[in-house]
DNA sequence: AGCACGCCGACT
DNA sequence: GTCGGCGTGCTC
């Protein structure tokens, strides 16, 4: 009985059912390039083709055994899957009740053959420099929070709220961005990588410029879905190099395979764009703490408010909270709203005044909470809202005199009249950017006015005078701070049907804030009580403790942990009972639903049930919600040949919220 | 997804 | 005795 060389194989397939290791024999000719970790073809006989997939790992095994078949071939020789990532990818896609090729579909790209030829030619960098002076800078920025140094080179769990100023002042570098840059040269320093994620492009840019003017540019390595295949590709060939590196990017970043790991820092995770859309839709956060338990690093969580997901961490002490030195607050001056108040009154005078005095010496602000012209349109004779014709959809207006289109569907409503009384005439009701930028044009001749929305977004704005008008989450970066800043419309952003609505206002509220310059009054109109003074005093985690000690009391998430279950009614019930006997300490309060899913189209018909356990619970509610997608899988197979409708189940876990209807 | 296998009824 | 339809289960 002779020996043979087998190859432990995970498939790259998103079914349930074959989210496991294959075993294949290895032919000899392809002995010498079939390492661990490489991209390799791999027969799947029952399925009739051939499928892609990675060795995990080799072993030997007599002959006899079993028949096996081989692998097909070797698509690169390159280990492109360390055990590491693999172990890292298993672990997440079982808390997620997902699969761990869906998890490394994000962060392996594809090969790409030219960029692989290029790398292999190209010199190996050796291990990165750092200056005196960078080493230097690091450690005076570090200073502002005592004891960081430590805590860093500890492997600590830290939360932290950034600095609004520059560390160094005079750098161009935003606050946030010396803090994490100056974190991540004392690791690269000590020979330890670093892994900075943030949620979107533009704090890519700006985070990219800071490292790159703290002389720590031969280290950084960025991966961004946005670049072209190739260049993802040579970039994800650095981060595999035995050297250390800082690695900026998006929320696949967390999962870099880079060399000797020291810290990762997530920015501001209260924004949605770092929980990824594709299933199983991982939160970075979560992806950070499951890979601090199996690697030993730094983790810190870094903003300007505090999310009610990392109080909780701090709540329960798996997370020490870093505070600065001399803890530097926004100047927020808390300004009412009077009754009656109409037209540019929604600016009361003494934001009015404010921003009329700092407009002088630069840009000022204002923030506001929808784009376009008049958000919604009111029936002039009876009030009625304007509903489109097509789709029963609101109606918005692009300009004054301009013709109303529906903001669900696009069309426009030629000839508009009231479905309830038939009037012709509309009224435009609210304010979007530009209404409030006419308005404001209007109250501030020969001012500059600059509109900035999520369509077309302002990147920066020059030092000199102008008005800013932005949606929340699109506002420009002036270079030395707003010389006011004023948040309209806090009132109708609160009536947004969000359970965590107050949380995100705070964001949205304390990132304006935190663009304002030295000194710089920041106005909040129309909202009082704890919310507006926890902006005030600017003791975000204090206000995000109260949120959680509220949603513990109503079994929310985050404290507690939530699934949905979607699909069709059979499905969704008999995953509900294989989840109710699997769960022996699931209340009945905790399964909620199955309710008809308001009907979007693709999915008639289907039903969503919420489930909710403590994290006590939360492995086991993941393990069984995964058997009960595998049979689901299994079984839907069987209707769908009947001509049956379309049997699958939809598992997502850890929503943000329980609210049924925001929830895409 | 796509293929094999096995059970059962209908025909040579 | 054996051909083939269809339901069921698996994929190294």
């Amino acid at each position: 009985m002779t020996a043979r060389r087998i190859a432990r194989v995970l498939l790259d397939s998103p079914l349930p059912q074959l989210d496991r290791l294959f075993d294949y024999e290895i032919p000899d000719e392809l002995a010498p390039e079939a390492h661990e970790g490489v991209r390799v073809r791999v027969p799947l006989r029952a399925a009739g083709r051939i499928v892609d997939g990675f060795i995990v790992e080799l072993d030997d095994e007599p002959s006899a055994d079993r028949p096996l078949s081989e692998v097909e071939s070797v698509i690169s020789s390159v280990p492109v899957l360390p055990r590491r990532l693999y172990d890292l990818a298993r672990k997440v896609a079982d808390r997620s009740a997902g699969s761990a090729s869906d998890i490394l579909r994000l962060v392996v790209p594809r090969r790409m053959v030219r960029a692989e030829r290029s790398w292999q030619n190209a010199e190996r960098a050796g291990v990165p420099e750092v200056s005196a002076s960078t080493a230097e800078w690091a450690a005076t920025a570090l200073a502002s929070f005592p004891g960081a140094a430590d805590s860093l080179t500890r492997g600590a769990r830290i939360a932290l709220t950034a600095p609004t100023a520059p560390v160094t002042p005079g750098s161009p570098a935003p606050g946030w961005v010396g803090i994490l840059a100056a974190a991540a040269a004392r690791l690269l320093v000590a020979g330890r990588s670093s892994i900075l994620v943030v949620p979107d492009h533009r704090d890519l840019d700006q985070l990219e410029q800071g490292l790159i003017a703290h002389g720590l540019g031969e280290a950084l390595i960025r991966t961004d879905a946005a670049q072209s295949a190739p260049a993802r590709y040579g970039a994800y060939l650095r981060v595999l190099e035995p050297t250390p590196s800082i690695v900026i990017g998006n929320r696949s970043a967390v999962y870099a395979p880079v060399h000797a790991l020291g810290l990762i820092a997530v920015w501001d995770d209260g924004d949605p764009l770092l929980r990824e859309p594709l299933s199983p839709g991982v939160h970075a956060r979560d992806a950070a703490l499951v890979r601090q338990e199996q690697e030993q690093f730094a983790l810190v969580f870094a903003g300007f408010t505090r999310t009610t997901d990392v109080q909780r961490l701090v709540d329960i002490g798996w997370v020490e909270e870093l505070r600065a030195a001399r803890p530097a607050a926004p100047r927020v001056v808390l300004t009412p709203l009077r009754e009656g108040e109409t037209g540019t009154a929604r600016i009361p005078s003494a934001a009015f005044t404010a921003a009329r005095e700092a407009v002088r010496s630069g840009p000022v602000l204002v923030q506001v909470s929808r784009p376009g012209y008049a958000p919604v349109l009111a029936c002039a004779e009876c009030r009625h809202p304007a509903r489109c014709r097509a789709c029963g959809g609101p109606l918005h207006a692009g300009a004054r005199g301009a013709t109303p289109t529906c903001s669900a569907c696009g069309r426009r409503a030629e000839g508009w009249t009231c479905a309830s009384c038939g009037g012709a005439r509309f009224l435009l009701i609210g304010s979007g950017s530009r209404r409030t930028a006419e308005e404001l044009g209007r109250a501030f001749p020969g001012i500059r006015i600059i509109v900035s929305d999520a369509d077309h977004p302002v990147l920066d704005v020059p030092e000199t005078p102008a008005l800013v008008i932005a949606t929340r989450g699109a506002e420009p970066r002036a270079a030395r701070g707003y010389r006011a800043v004023l948040l309209l419309d806090g009132e109708r952003m609160l009536l947004a049907d969000d359970l965590r609505i107050a949380e995100h206002c705070l964001r949205w509220w304390s990132n304006a804030a935190a663009l304002a310059g030295p000194g710089a009054p920041v106005h909040l109109v129309g909202v009082a009580g704890a919310l507006g003074r926890a902006l005030a005093t600017w003791s975000q985690p204090a206000f995000a403790r109260a949120e959680l000690a509220e949603r513990a009391e109503l079994r929310m998430p985050p404290a507690v942990r939530v699934a949905s279950l979607e699909g069709p009614r059979p499905a969704v019930e008999t995953a509900l009972a294989t989840v109710r006997s699997d769960v022996p300490g699931l209340q009945a309060s905790d399964v909620l639903g199955p309710v008809p899913l308001p009907t979007t189209g693709s999915h008639d018909g289907d039903v969503r049930a919420l489930v909710r356990c403590d994290y006590h619970d939360g492995p086991a509610l993941a393990r069984s919600l995964r058997a009960a997608l595998v049979a689901a899988a299994l079984r839907g197979r069987r209707s769908r040949s009947r001509g049956g409708a379309r049997a699958t189940l939809r598992i997502r876990l850890d929503l943000p919220d329980l609210n049924l209807e925001t929830q895409q």
